[in-house]
DNA sequence: AGTCTTTTTGCAACCGGTTGCAAAAACTTT
DNA sequence: AAAGTTTTTGCAACCGGTTGCAAAAAGACT
């Protein structure tokens, strides 16, 4: 059906090898039989199949793009970065969407299978020993917005899950509220148990603080309205919250509002991630800023590298965040 | 490095057709051959390489994923059903992101270079013209969201834009407004031109209602939010508006409460899709319900459907929509 | 024109599989 | 046991490319 490498070289009276060598960056052709070559191969209008070319090479220039976080908008903006850095490096995702019915091998054998160069694995949720199933496979990997490991086994590019508690801890302190609440995403997943630590850790620097602690059952909206429903409900809620992301923020905020309450008079509010939503005028949350462009970028630098190097050491990068001041924080007292 | 079906063969003392056969659904081998080689496939951890194997049968199963909706919230819902969609059917999405950079006709060629079996063209503003690219290039293709055409090239599974016009004309006459407006998308794109054909069409029946119309920039928060304060710095704003989608609406309905404006009682609103967010207690949105998954589904078995029977004439699937009920607009008067 | 270099070229083997075909092996039937 | 039938098997060619190598062509130098 497509026009082959064998009829080109036909048609331009030339060996396969010099149309192949045509189409190879570096390969020895003289500007003669390039010419012919690509005038052929223009009039047919070929051009050569990447995967079997890639028998040889051994390079598909596929990259196994994993992630588990479909329903959270801020991938979104991940996808978009991750597809339009891949594309400028001439590398082409190949989407897997974990969902609870796949199974987590069953992605490893798949992406081995399709010879991808590489695999990034997308999520703040999924276990070290997830990523490292593809090491395992001899396949490069970064995972993006993960957890470092005392013993790292995969590159990791993410943020100080850690830190960021203790900045929310410090700015809540800071700003002079005196009965402070975590309101967690997901217990299970490694992201939460971090923040927690560091918000607790910093929070003992400040003794007379009451701190207190719950967990949803997601990073979802619905998962952050029910949950801070159910606080509100109690005989005290807190001054203010520190929420595991925005969109469990804008749930929290939801509840918070739709109780009668106003934020931030009655109730602060300060989120993690700071996705574009966050900034829309009706919502203003003040949130820790992730650089996900950064991560982004550097995730695939460090997959670029690891093609080129392939037993590179494993190398976390751990960016810096900060806090966005926006409107769901009272001023300092 | 990785395990081949000759390594395997020579194992098992069988030739290299055998072992082959034995990964081959409905080919012939004898029960003893098949234990024997699958023991030794098991023991090397031998699967065999699709895109070795894609050469001869002339099947990736890889389609090409086309978007350049990456900053539409609905987007990620798409992308998440597709995903899982295509994964069910053994199928792999690959991602491109269509960018102002990137060139459309290099990811024609570049998907044909992968040789996908197939190419989804997931866009409400892309023209007919693009996803016909694929299809002069003989692979199949369906467009979702996209637009029928009076002599269709390509499948195409979505909605009736003009419908849905009349659909939300026809709802804000119905409550009673005597003024009102349609703040679209972007003029070029096909669906807002066809939404505002439907909209100005069902209001002709209705002459005492003054229709005005306008177009954002984009399909994005920022485009409604400033378009609507334009509006509303007017000397007569409507009484209501549909809004070209959700999240356009979600950006009108930010500059109305800034300018200190209530809705619905000070001015209505219409938007369309029925993203998730539309429905989050503190947006509510009344909107018109776009089935997504439907369309989605629909798109994946008409591709399925296409590369039994390559040939298959071109279809058009347009769904029906219906408006949901939230709380931007008022009961009727 | 002849010799020595350097560049360009085609041959042939290979990448990791599949598949048509004819021979071999395993059953049936007589 | 021989003949006929069906199933299983391996050979060899092929899918669409790349690449090491030696031969051919082109260019440089006497």
């Amino acid at each position: 059906m497509a026009v082959t490498l064998k009829q080109v070289a036909k048609r331009a009276g030339v060996s396969a090898s010099a149309v192949s060598r045509t189409f190879t960056q570096g390969a020895s052709v003289s500007e003669k039989t390039r010419k012919k070559v690509e005038s052929a191969a223009a009039e047919m209008g070929y051009s050569p199949n990447f995967l079997a070319r890639s028998l040889t090479t051994r390079r598909t220039k596929m990259i196994g793009l994993v992630s588990n976080n479909f329903h959270n908008p801020i991938f979104l903006e991940v996808f978009d970065l991750f597809t339009r850095g891949l594309q400028e490096c001439d590398l082409r995702p190949l989407l897997v969407n974990l969902t609870d019915q796949t199974d987590p091998e069953a992605s490893v054998k798949m992406l081995r299978q399709y010879s991808v160069d590489g695999v990034i694995v997308a999520s703040s949720t999924l276990p070290p020993s997830f990523a490292k199933a593809f090491r395992d496979s001899n396949m490069p990997v970064v995972h993006a917005f993960g957890r470092r490991s005392s013993n790292p086994q995969v590159h990791v590019v993410g943020i100080d899950n850690v830190e960021c508690g203790r900045i929310a801890g410090r700015e809540l302190a800071r700003r002079g509220y005196r009965r402070v609440g975590f309101l967690g995403g997901p217990a299970i997943a490694t992201s939460t148990r971090d923040r927690f630590d560091g918000f607790i850790e910093e929070l003992t620097n400040h003794p007379k603080i009451e701190v207190s602690h719950s967990f949803a059952t997601a990073y979802s909206f619905d998962a952050g309205r029910s949950e801070m429903c159910r606080l509100l409900a109690q005989m005290t809620p807190c001054e203010a919250y520190f929420c595991g992301d925005d969109v469990l923020s804008i749930g929290a905020l939801s509840a918070i509002s739709s109780a009668g309450l106003s934020v931030p008079d009655d109730i602060g509010l300060i989120g993690l991630n700071d996705m574009e939503m966050a900034g829309w005028e009706n919502i203003a949350l003040t949130t820790i800023h992730q650089p996900i462009a950064k991560i982004v970028g550097s995730a695939i630098e460090l997959i670029l590298a690891t093609l080129e190097q392939p037993d590179r050491p494993p190398e976390a990068r751990l960016f810096p965040c900060h806090v966005v001041e926006r409107n769901t924080l009272r001023s300092t007292v």
